[in-house]
This record gives C-alpha cells, structure tokens and sequence, in this order.
RNA sequence: GGGCGCGUAGCUCAGUUGGCUAGAGCACCUCGUUUACACCGAGGGGGUCGCCCGUUCGAGUCGGGCCGCGCCCACCA
C-alpha cells in the first residue's frame, strides 16, 4: 500500500523511534556506561558487534621476554616468554596468564612479572579460557588488545591501563603515578616517549626496534596471517576504548530471545541457526549510541551542575509532548534555551542511535504504535518479514529483540529468508568489487515481467547467480501468455452453462489440482514451486490442450463449441491470475481485454470451485479418472502424429491418412471420448485401434501430392 | 575450530513421505511454418544423479563415512 510509507528519517519513525527508547530507559532496559567498547578510529564512533567483520591481514608474531623475580624453578631461568602480534600494547598489559592445568607455568602463577621497556609489574594468574597450545601457553592481557582482554580483565578485576586514543594514536600517559608505576620510571618515559602520538602500526614497528635493541625480543618475528575484526565500512581494525555510551539491554534476555526463535516459522527452517548462533555468540549489550552526525537523537539532555559538570547519571528526558525532539536545539522541560552549556543548566546528548535501533522498529513504525491504536491492533503482529540472510543477525534479530521487549511477543509470525542476487560468477555483488549489475537495463531489454520472473525462481534462502537467459524465459512466457490469451478469447462463441465434453472437464480438473498445488507453495512461503507449476502446466495446456480443442471453438454449432468456449475461459482466467504475481503487467493486460477491475485484486483461483466444475455429471465410479486417461491419452497420440510428420520432414498440417493405435483395453475404451478432437488437430481420416501391452502408434501420411 | 547449505545433461535448476525407462528451460542439431504465437512450432542428441559403504525386493531420494564448493559463527595471544 503505498498510500503508507514512511522513511526513517521523518517524524513518524523518529517520534516511535524516541518514545520507545524512553520507554526503555524508563523499564532500566537500556542503560548507560562507562565501559570498554568497540571504536572504529577513523569513523571515530563506536559499533556494535553486529556491525564487525573479520578480515584476513597479515600480521607478525613476536616472542618477547619479561621479567620474572625469584622463581629460579621456572623454565627459562628468571624469564617469562609470552607471543604476541600487539607488541605496541605492552605498556597497556595489566596481567600474564596460564591455563590452570599447564605444568610449564605451575611455579609462575602467584607471582609478579615484569613488562620488558617499561618495568610496570604484572601478576601472573590463571585462567581456563587460555589455550595451552597457542605459543608459550603464557599471554599477556592488555587494556584492551581484543574481546578476550575484556572478558579476563572483567573476571579477574584486573586494572586499566590504557594507552588508546579514540583517534588510534597512543595517547600520553603519566609514569609513576599511581597506576603506572614502574622500576625504572626513567626507563618507562624514554620508552613511552618513542611511541606516543603515534599511531598503532607506527608504534608497533618502533616498539619491536627497542625490544630488539633491549635484547628482550626473542628471535624475529614470524609472519602470520590472521583474522582481525573490522567495523564492515572501516579501513582499519576496531579498537577497544573506553568510553561512555547508551546500551540495551540484550544479554539477560538470550534464552528468551532463543525461544522468541522457536516460536517463528521460518522459511527456510534451517535459517533459525544463523540467529540462534548469533544469540548464543553475544558477548555484550547491544551498544545503540553512535559518535556520528546523521541520526535519530537519543531524546535526553544532562543537567550541569554548579561546578560545570555534566551529571550524567541524571538524565533529562524528553516528554511526550515533546518528540520528536532534536536536545541540540530543544529545551529541557524546566530549562530556559540561555541555559544551555553554563552551570546549573543543561546539556543535550550529543549522541544518536544506531541505525538499526530505528530500522528494528520497522514493525511499530508500519503499524503506527502510540498514534493510531486502532491500526496497531489491527496489524500487529505482522504476518511476514521478507529479508535476505545476511541481515539476520541486524535487522533480524534486533526487530524481535524491540518486539519482545516492548510488546512482549514476536513481531511477526514468519520469516520469508531470500538468498542474493550474485554476479554472473556467483561472486557477491559489491561496488568495492565493481561488479555490480544494475537493474535497470535489464528492464528496458527484457521488460519489469521477466526480471521479476527471474527474481521469482530464486528459491528462498538460496544465493541466485544473475543470468540473462532466465530472463529470455520469463519473458517468452509473458509473450506466451499474450497470444494464447489472444486466441483462447479473441472472438469466442457463447459459452455454455456447463463442461459437456470429457476433454474439457479433464482438463478443468488437471488445473483444479496445479491451482492447489500453487495455493499449498504459496502458503508455504515456496513461491518458486508455485511458479514452476503453474508454467509447466500453462506450456503443456498450450502444446496439446489449444491444438487439440481448436476443431471445436471454430465449430459454427454453438452447442459443439459451448462446453470448450467454457473451458477457455475458465482456464484463462485461472492462468492469468495463477501468473499475476509473477508477471504482474503482462496478466494486467490480458485481464483487462475481457474483465472488470484489476487482476491483482481479482480473488485467488479456488481449486475446489474448479474441482466442482469438473466433476462429471454422472458420478459413477471411475469416470472421472477414464477422462482424465482419455485427455493424456489425446495427448499422446498427437504427440506420435507430430514426431512421424517431423520425422517425415513434412508440415504439422500435412494429412494423415490412418493412425493405428495400439495400448492396453482399458486405455482403447476411453479413446473414444477425445478422438473427434485428435483427428481435428493432426488432420487424421481414420483412427483404428489395436490391443497390444504397450502403447505406440502407427502413423499413415498421405502422399505428398495431396498437400 | 563449530554450525548450516549445496554438489543431478555444456549452463541454470526441478525431482515433497524410496517405485525413474532420471526431467524442464537455455545452448546445440534436424525439420517445418506464418488462420494465438518467428519474441514461433515439431522433433532429436546429450547424464555411471560428487565418491565409497550400508539399509531395502527396489536409493537421485534414507543412514554412515569421505571429497569439493559456498555461507554463517568463533577467542586478533
């Protein structure tokens, strides 16, 4: 219904967007905090872990040497050997750990190491997440070097000392404070002072030239290859920085979040792995606050107090009378405009919201949650969430995640999971790649049917490599269905109340069952099956059903050309609209030479109306399935008669003088019932019959002369 | 490393409770024709259903194990 969009950026979702942060903020489920977060540097905002990818890069490996006091037991004789690819980070290691089961590392744990440069003492620890066979077994734990750093400096409460700047620099650090002690401070600051302002990799060479110098870097270092995770549009690794930003609560919910899983219905099923992986694999909140310019405004100012402060912990939101509402330009209630930024007064989140913490309110924002209560009730939950699989863990997930959270129920009742379109080498299109394909040229050589056509045989969840010969298919069908529209319609003789004719009625009953079988595929979310079948039998119905009925629609008795004069349109109408989905402008066109309104508000075929209708006048047992034998019976037999005049190399219409059917009695005894129309449609003088096991055909041309 | 999916004619793919002499379209070859359709029609050739075991009267279809491809996830030592 286009009469109802809507965009993300206008008040409608910025409004639904607000109040239903407010209304989290208000239910403490979301929540904000000072805490280590992924920050790209030059983006300089932070991301979620939705928005992480990894990519290979090579990196080096670095066996480095620290100090150990008074375990002469311990291999190596007063050293600790630890490896790592972030030797730039040993100013910012908090701590050594082992796994508790090594041998190697018994002696050691307890005691206090040494940083090599910088003297900074570090207890050695243990903990079971460190894996024994990864270089020494020994590794060091920065503030912060990955997600792992986090996770053991939160469980082993160990300090923070970091030297990360949001802008990736190392920034400056005082040695000998508290919390940066050292036993050579001198050495410290000489060492520091090489690395500071500069940036990671720049760092990172200098650092391994002085522990080389030091003679505390053991051996070279050893090229690697490894996986480093990046913000999907950034140009270098995400780092880990402390900071204050606004998450929802995510964690504490998982295993409801898995069963909200269960209870969709997906199609594909096997798609539920992605998001139960996905929600298994959290290993935080959903961090929702974004350092960036363009956005929905969290709806929240600060008061300042008298010393200039901004006091976070006590936020200001916005009232509903208020939203949308943009606090870089808006006043708190209680507050004067002249009051912004000075003591006393107030100042406005600088920050906005995610993308998807908007685009997870797809659902709301259609259904108009908190404006029109009518409308909500009427559509929510929705029925369906059509998306490919590579947002499932994004737009996906965080829709049920604000569904559960704020209606306490799923958002819609199924999944329909759509694969890619990828390039003709079915690679993934990207613009990076430069192998994009766009749509519209395709368009103006095929026509909008056939590229909707081609899009509709990829099945759902399955990656569809872009190929033009499907769309040459797509739209030979839609010319298909234009002619034979044409002459199925074009100047037909009355119709008559009822199928008289066995051929017509089997063949009514044939469509009965593909206009079922495409209703069960749609119901399914299997479109592509719906297709398949509908074509199939819509090119069958072409080749022998129109050829073999054409002796009668041309029969100037109306009372010969009544029952197939129904049949024709009964049938056409059920193609045309078993297609309009597929090929929308096409059906259109052709509904339009004959019915009123449009066919893509025309109801759905209904294949016990068409089974009705089928059905023979005297029930008698059998019947219905000697008619059906009698219709493909027909259509074997012209089958034979055209590959003997093909054979013959001589024209379709060319005459046949006999035709000797041999087959089984009981398929002979039902011949009867389409031989009039076999004959009309392979120009045949005599059919004779033969009982025999298997069923042939004798074909008798006439001579050539008598064309 | 874990999970998921896929491997059927040269290409793109059907094949739904095991019964197939394995199909369709494109491409290829032959012929025909213009009274719905040259944006056409009729016909033809082409496959050890990735490989190996097993269950079964019978396996493309079920089970196990390999091989190959793709995707998702994962702890950057």
């Amino acid at each position: 219904d286009w009469s109802m969009t809507y965009t993300t950026i206008g008040k409608l979702a910025q409004r639904i967007s607000q109040r239903s942060f407010l209304g989290l903020l208000e239910r403490d489920a979301a929540y904000q905090l000072e805490a280590p977060t992924l920050w790209d540097v030059d983006f300089q905002t932070a991301v979620a872990q939705a928005e992480l990818e990894d990519r290979d890069r090579p990196g080096a490996m670095h066996r480095v040497r620290f100090g150990v006091n008074g375990t002469p037991t311990h291999p190596g004789d007063g050293q600790a050997l630890i490896e790592t690819t972030r030797p730039e980070l040993i100013p910012a290691c908090v701590a050594l750990l082992a796994h508790p089961d090594d041998p190697r590392h018994r002696e050691l744990v307890g005691s206090e190491a040494r940083t090599p440069l910088f003297g900074t003492r570090v207890p050695v620890l243990a903990h079971p997440l460190v894996e024994q066979d990864k270089g020494t077994g020994l590794v060091m734990v920065c503030t912060f070097g990955d997600l792992t750093d986090v996770t053991w400096w939160r469980e082993l409460s160990l300090p923070v000392r970091s030297v990360l700047g949001p802008d990736g620099r190392l920034v400056a650090v005082p040695w000998g404070s508290p919390g940066w002690e050292s036993e050579s401070v001198e050495r410290a600051r000489a060492s520091y002072g090489e690395l500071e302002g500069r940036t990671v990799n720049q760092a990172r060479k200098r650092i391994v030239e002085l522990l080389s110098e030091s003679g505390e870097l053991i051996g070279e270092p050893q090229p690697v290859t490894r996986a480093v995770k990046f913000f999907e549009k950034g140009e270098r690794p995400v780092e880990i920085v402390t900071s204050r930003q606004w998450f929802i609560r995510t964690i504490e919910h998982r295993e409801q979040l898995l069963a909200r899983g269960r209870e969709l219905k997906w199609h594909p099923p096997y798609m539920r792995a992605r998001l139960e992986d996905w929600v298994k694999g959290l290993t935080g909140d959903w961090c929702v606050s974004r350092q960036r310019f363009f956005g929905v405004p969290f709806p929240l100012w600060y008061p300042i107090d008298e010393a200039g402060k901004i006091v976070y912990e006590r936020p200001l939101a916005a009232l509903e009378s208020q939203l949308p509402v943009d606090p870089s330009t808006d006043v708190p209630d209680g507050y004067e405009p002249s009051q912004r930024g000075q003591p006393g007064g107030f100042a406005g989140d600088p920050d906005v919201m995610d993308t998807w913490a908007t685009s997870s309110l797809t659902p709301q924002i259609a259904g108009q949650a908190g404006e029109d209560a009518e409308l909500f009730a009427k559509v929510f939950p929705m029925d369906v969430r059509p998306q490919a699989h590579d947002i499932i863990r994004t737009w996906l997930f965080s829709t049920i995640l604000r569904s559960h959270l704020d209606e306490g129920e799923l958002p819609w009742s199924n999944a329909a999971i759509s694969g890619w379109v990828l390039d003709p080498d079915r690679k993934k299109m990207s613009k990076s790649k430069g192998n994009v394909v766009t749509p519209m040229h395709l368009l103006e050589e095929y026509g909008a049917d056939a590229v909707r056509y081609w899009a509709a045989n990829g099945r759902p969840g399955t990656d569809t490599a872009f190929d033009a010969q499907q769309m040459k298919v797509g739209r030979r069908l839609a010319v298909k269905l234009l002619n034979a529209s044409k002459f199925a319609l074009a100047d037909l003789p009355p119709q008559g109340q009822a199928l008289t004719h066995p051929l017509d009625r089997a063949l009514i009953a044939r469509l009965s069952k593909v206009a079922a079988e495409a209703t069960s595929s749609f119901e399914d979310y299997d479109y592509a099956r719906a297709l398949e079948r509908a074509e199939s039998f819509f090119w069958w119905y072409c080749d022998f059903y129109l050829e073999l009925v054409k002796g009668r629609r041309y029969d100037p008795d109306p009372d010969v050309s009544a029952s197939v004069s129904l049949a024709l349109r009964v049938s056409m109408s059920v193609f045309q609209r078993l297609f309009a989905p597929f090929l929308p402008f096409v059906c259109e066109e052709v509904w339009s030479w004959w019915q009123e309104g449009s066919v893509h508000r025309a109801p759905w075929p209904d294949a016990d109306e068409l089974a009705a209708m089928a059905s023979p006048p005297s029930p008698a047992a059998g019947v219905l399935e000697r008619e059906q034998t009698a219709l493909e019976l027909a259509a074997d037999v012209l089958r034979e008669v055209r590959k003997a005049k093909s054979q013959a190399r001589r024209p379709m219409r060319a005459p046949v003088t006999r035709v000797l059917v041999r087959d089984t009695a009981a398929r002979l005894a039902v011949l009867g019932l389409g031989a009039g129309d076999v004959r009309d449609a392979g120009s045949i003088e005599r059919i004779e019959t033969e009982e025999a096991e298997e069923f042939s055909v004798e074909v008798e041309l006439a001579a050539e002369a008598a064309e």
